[in-house]
DNA sequence: TTGTATGCGTTATCAG
DNA sequence: CTGATAACGCATACAA
């Protein structure tokens, strides 16, 4: 329709520079009456460059599905790549299998959430030579393995308690599986030192360590309560058993943040909007979908700006309404 | 290495039955010392295929980005798609170009979630004849718009509060704009239409008309506090603005469920974590992502099994602590 | 600056 | 049942 060859055309989409304003408009021209969408498939083909990103987030308790792949996904649209989703529940969806199909499609790079890093994983990602980050996972590993200072967020959560005059606390633990298990462990790490350093007494009658979820928080707390401790403060591995131990602590007729200061890490968002507003320690759940974009795109060799994004934890006071204790 | 032409590896791989069984075996044990994967751009290319689904979510207050892509993307992976995502908040990308990257990325079929439906969309829709469902939206324009009965949702929660007792009753909405607005109007139409069935009124000045969100839920029920009236219960448009609205009657030393109950349509699923319970209208949400992602595949000829995804809505009264007061 | 020709890795058609 | 061969639609090296 332009009476030009393809070439020009591909040239005329790709590389605007390498052809004449005068062609270049009658290629345009005709670009936009038909309305032409160059296949996808065949630049794939031809380029061996598909500029799709594949992220595969296994199944598993409270991942951050949703703030992290929001994340990830606005970095890679912001450089022209698209993400590929890989995120299933459903049955026999393995990590292989599913490391597989994002393969086949013919993804640039792989972003990892909750893998076991099994032999098999490990032989078919080398083997392929995909750029591929573990997100959520332990940054001392390696360039690849992106995640949060979780010593450090234990820390704040105890300092924070500290300067509030806290002195005997308790805490309520969430067992994670699989190789997550580490920020679990370094957090609580964290607080064991910073506990230790500062002074402060980690009453073994008031630690439960149970699985994730609103209703365990809330059994932790009953059980706390019924063995009569002196705890001033409880922290809460994650926002749902935090919010579970408020609701018990209301069943029984006491208040959070007057009569047990509690004291939560939030992965997830809805923690902002209880009442009284819960002491959280926000993580840059989406800071780390943007870094692990950041990280892939740099693989590839794309241009990628200074590296602003920083994965520090930040503690949101959210005690608008009623301040913790004061236990002196 | 299996001493066969590559015809015969793409049919022992595609279609294992229309080939014998010694020399499929040969192929699959080269394919298994190989890591052999197949080239999905080349695979597409010759197919005219990607067994991809794009689905595209405009950024828009409290779109249920997570669950509804859940429920798509299992639904999809089950019959071997993947999903092509585009949820981006990035400047520059609107509905069009968003549009338009999918089909350059080969899709073949597109879910979209909040748009416009503006002439340029229709018109490379239509040209493209790619099979595509609009979700979230009324039901009644046509099979490829995926959404609840939303009359019906609102006049559920008039019911409940009728069976309660409640004769006087107050309304927090919240304002969406563009074509999800009709979900808005539909359900405080439904709930207009109950009220006057039931004998139920609704009184303006314990109704505010207002944007989403827990700050303005706040703000609200702090006006309607202030204007004295008799209502025994506010219907939240969504559990945003309910949780707000509970926080507002905690800071005003009131109860909620006792001093004035609330009810609340939860498009998130937070609101099952709030102490006292919310009544909560519960809206199935991951199920339209199922429909979504069924409704696509039958248009692409895929043997769907008979359609079981229900999007009734369901009544949950997470009432356990205290009831909703009885105004006799 | 533009046209031509070849290759990208599959699938599909058609013989054998 | 299997092998050759021609698309598939674009990018690119090379020629003009």
């Amino acid at each position: 329709m332009a009476q030009v060859s393809t070439g020009t055309v591909s040239r005329a989409l790709s590389r605007p520079e390498m052809i004449s304003e005068e062609t270049r408009n009658r290629v345009m021209q005709a670009v936009n009456t038909l309305g032409y969408v160059a296949n996808g498939a065949a630049r794939t083909l031809a380029m061996r460059r598909s500029k799709t990103i594949g992220a595969v987030v296994l199944k598993f308790g409270s991942s951050n599905f949703s703030q992290l792949v929001e994340g990830l996904e606005s970095m890679l649209t912001n450089k022209g790549y698209t993400l590929l989703l890989s995120a299933s529940e459903a049955d026999g969806i393995t990590e292989f299998s599913a490391l597989r199909a994002m393969l086949a499609r013919g993804v640039d790079a792989i972003a990892l959430l909750g893998f076991e890093d099994s032999p098999e994983t490990k032989d078919i990602l080398s083997r392929y030579r995909v750029p591929h980050a573990h997100m959520w996972s332990d940054p001392r590993h390696g360039g690849n393995f992106i995640g949060l200072d979780e010593a450090k967020n234990g820390r704040i959560a105890i300092e924070h308690l500290s300067e509030l005059g806290h002195r005997k606390i308790g805490v309520i633990w969430g067992y994670i599986g699989g190789p997550t298990r580490f920020r679990s462990r370094m957090r609580f790490e964290g607080l064991e030192d910073a506990a230790n350093d500062l002074g402060i007494e980690i009453l073994p009658k008031a630690c439960i360590y149970t699985e994730h979820g609103f209703e365990q928080g809330r059994k932790a707390i009953n059980e706390i309560l019924d063995r009569q401790t002196e705890v001033t403060a409880i922290v809460c591995a994650s926002d749902y058993l935090a919010l579970g131990a408020m609701n018990g602590l209301h069943l029984r007729n006491k208040c959070p943040g007057k009569d047990l200061s509690i004291i939560s890490f939030n992965d997830n968002d809805f923690s902002a909007y209880v009442h009284p507003p819960l002491t959280t320690i926000h993580l840059p759940i989406r800071e780390m979908g943007f870094k692990t974009g950041h990280y892939l795109l740099k693989c590839l060799g794309e241009e990628m700006t200074a590296d602003t994004y920083s994965l520090d934890v930040e503690l949101r006071v959210r005690a608008t309404c009623r301040p913790l204790i004061d236990p002196e």
